[in-house]
DNA sequence: CACTTTAGGTAAAACGTTTTAACGATCACA
DNA sequence: TGTGATCGTTAAAACGTTTTACCTAAAGTG
C-alpha cells in the first residue's frame, strides 16, 4: 500500500504531448480542441487514471460544486427522508451534499453555517430549525450563497422557504372522510401550541364548514402524542356519544393510540385483531410525516408529507437562487401531500 | 445584495500590520508567535470577518476535513440512524460528512467514489452495500485513502467491516426468554436466503441447545415479512399446538402481524385491545433495525441494532485507519444490541 | 498578392493557503 | 567581546487548476 504521488493534470499533459491549458479545455469542454487531440488526451487521462482534483479547481474558478446542509435531526425518518430527496435531485445536478452537524443549539448551526462557508459550498440549506435566523441569512448574503430553509413544519412565506401545504393536505383528507359520507368527523391529539396542528385544524374546520357540516369544540380533542393517552382520550371522546363516525388523527402514534381506544370502547365486536375493525362503526384516518408500518398494518387511512418532495424542492430552489435568478420571481414553496386510502 | 470581494488571509495581513505566513501561524496555532501579535491578528480577523478558504488550504497542505459517505438507501431510517452517529463523530473530531449518492447500481457506487476522491475526501465510508467490492478498495487504496464498509447486514470478519454482532443479539433477546421461563420459543419470520438471519437464527438455536432446551424444525417458522403473511403463519403455528409460549420475530413488520395473529388464534381473553393481550399465554419477542412507534405500542420486548452505534464506529474506524495505525492492530468491528423489555 | 479571419493550441498569471529556510535581534555564557 | 542559542517573524516556493491573452499557421477575401 505504498502512496502513490498524485497523478496531475501536468502529467496527462506531458503524456499525451499536448499543454495543461489543452488538457483543462478537454476536460471542461470549453475551448475549441480538434477531435484528434481529445482523443489523444482522454486516452491518457484514462491510461493514468487521472482523477480531477475539485479544490484546486474551486481556488480558481469559483464553485466547489457542494451544497451545505443542516440538519437538526438527521436520524429522524422525516428529515432522512428530507435528506434522501435533497441528494438525489443535486446529483441529478452533478452537485454533492456537504453535511454539517446540526444540534439543538443555536450556537451550533451558526458555527455550521461558518464551517460550510469555509469549505465553500456554493449553497446552504438548513432543515428542522423552525426559529429562522436572521444572522444566518445576513451571513450567507454576505458571502454571496443562497440559504434555504426547509422543513415538516410550516413558515411564514419567504422565498427561501420550502415546506409543506399543511391546510391543502388537511383539506385533502377531510374531503376524502366526507365523500365516504361521514357527516359527524371528530379532531383528536396535538399539542394546541404547534403552528402546524394549527394549520391542519384549519384546513380541517374550514372544511367541513365549506361543506356545510357542523364544527363544535367538542368535537376536538387535545391529547399527548403517545398510545395511551390517544387511547384514553378517545374513549372520552364517544362516551359522550355526539354521532361521531370518523376520527382525524393528528399523528401515528394518536392514530395507534385510537385504535386501541376504538376496541376498548366496544365499538368494536370485541373479537380481536384486524377484523373486527371492520364491524366499527367508528373510520380512522391520521396525518404521517413518514411511511410507517404500523399505520400500514392498520385500517387507518393516512395522509403523509412527502419529505423527499420537500428535499428535492429545497435543492431546485436553492440551485435557482444560485443561478442568480431574480428572487421576486420565486414564490414561496408549498409540496402538497399524498393520501393512502384504507379499506 | 452586493456580492463583496472575499477576504484573505492576505487582507487580514495587512490590516494587522504583519505577513501571511504569520496570519497563517496564527491560524494553525503551530509557529511561535508572541502573545501581543496573536492577538492583533485575532482582533483584525474579527474585524474583517475572515473566514479561512479550506479548499486553499487543503491544496497546499494535504487533508481537507471531510469524509465521504455513500449510503445506498439514505431514507431508510436505519441508515438515518446510522448517518446521525456517524456526523455526531465526525463532528467530534472536527471533520464534516461529504454525501455521494448511492444508488441500487454497482456502477453509480463507483461514481460515487471516483466524485470523492474529486473532492478530496480524506476517507469514505460505505454503508447499506452488502456485496463488498474489491475493485473499490483497490481504487482507494491507490489513492491512499482509507475504505470502510458499515452494514445492518453482516459482514465477512475483515478489519474495514464494521457490523452488529447478530449473533450476540440473539443469544441476549433468547436467553432474556428463557430467563423468564420459557422452554418451548418459536422463530418466526425471514427469508431463509438472509444471512441476518441466518445469524440470528444460529443465536437463537445455539442459545436454546446451551441451556438444554429443545430446538426443532417445527419451531421455526419462515414468512413474508408482511402483517398479514406473519399473522398467517402465527396461526398455522400455533394450531400446531406444539406446546409454544412465546415467539422470537425476525423484525418488526412480522412482530406486528403476530400480534393480530394471536388475537385471531384466540389465545386472548377476547375483549381487544391492549389489555387482552396481558392475559394471553404467549409472549412476543422481535428484532427491529429501529425503534418503532408500533413496537412502542404493543407488548412486544425487543431488540435493536444500535445504528447510530455502528456509524459512530464506522467514523472512528475510518479516522483510525487514515492516521496510519498498522492494519493488522485492527480487529473486525462488531456492535453490540441494546434490549427493550416489555411486560 | 497582401490582407484579414479563423482554428488550434500554449504561456503565464492568477486563486488562497501552508511551510521551509533564512533572517535580524536579543540573550546567555565564558 | 566574541560565540552560539533562542526567539519572533518573514519571503518565497509550492499545491493543481482555470482562464486570458497571445501566438502561429492555414484558410478565406478582394
Amino acid at each position: 500500500m505504498t502512496l502513490l504521488k498524485r497523478i496531475t493534470i501536468t502529467d496527462v499533459a506531458e503524456a499525451a504531448g499536448v499543454s495543461v491549458s489543452t488538457v483543462s479545455l478537454v476536460l471542461s469542454g470549453k475551448g475549441r480542441i480538434s477531435a484528434a487531440t481529445g482523443d489523444r488526451v482522454n486516452a491518457a487521462i484514462e491510461r493514468l487514471g487521472f482523477v480531477r482534483n475539485r479544490q484546486a479547481a474551486a481556488l480558481r474558478g469559483g464553485q466547489s460544486g457542494t451544497i451545505g446542509l443542516i440538519v437538526r435531526d438527521p436520524g429522524a425518518p422525516f428529515y432522512a427522508g428530507l435528506l434522501a430527496g435533497l441528494i438525489e435531485e443535486l446529483e441529478r445536478q452533478g452537485r454533492m451534499v456537504l453535511l454539517a452537524p446540526g444540534g439543538r443549539d443555536g450556537r451550533i448551526l451558526e458555527q455550521g453555517v461558518e464551517s460550510l462557508l469555509e469549505q465553500g459550498a456554493d449553497g446552504i440549506v438548513i432543515a428542522g430549525y423552525p426559529g429562522l435566523n436572521g444572522t444566518l441569512r445576513e451571513r450567507a448574503s454576505r458571502a454571496g450563497i443562497p440559504l434555504v430553509y426547509a422543513d415538516r413544519a410550516s413558515h411564514p412565506d419567504t422565498p427561501d422557504m420550502v415546506s409543506p401545504d399543511n391546510m391543502q393536505a388537511s383539506r385533502i383528507l377531510t374531503e376524502h372522510l366526507i365523500a365516504r359520507g361521514h357527516q359527524r368527523i371528530a379532531w383528536l391529539g396535538g399539542r394546541s401550541d404547534s403552528l402546524t396542528r394549527a394549520e391542519l385544524l384549519g384546513g380541517f374546520c374550514a372544511t367541513l364548514l365549506r361543506y356545510g357540516l357542523p364544527f363544535h369544540s367538542d368535537q376536538v380533542m387535545e391529547c399527548e402524542s403517545g398510545p395511551q393517552p390517544a387511547a384514553d382520550a378517545l374513549v372520552a371522546l364517544l362516551r359522550r356519544n355526539n354521532g361521531i363516525t370518523a376520527v382525524v388523527c393528528h399523528d401515528s402514534r394518536v392514530a395507534i393510540g385510537a385504535w386501541f381506544g376504538l376496541q376498548r370502547s366496544g365499538k368494536s365486536s370485541g373479537e380481536g385483531g384486524l377484523e373486527s375493525y371492520y364491524e366499527s362503526r367508528i373510520e380512522l384516518a391520521a396525518f404521517a410525516d413518514v411511511p410507517e408500518a404500523s399505520l400500514e398494518a392498520l385500517p387507518v387511512t393516512w395522509l403523509t408529507t412527502p419529505a423527499c418532495e420537500i428535499g428535492r424542492s429545497a435543492a431546485l430552489r436553492v440551485l435557482q437562487m444560485g443561478s442568480g435568478e431574480r428572487q421576486q420571481a420565486l414564490a414561496p414553496f408549498g409540496v402538497s401531500a399524498r393520501l393512502i386510502a384504507r379499506q
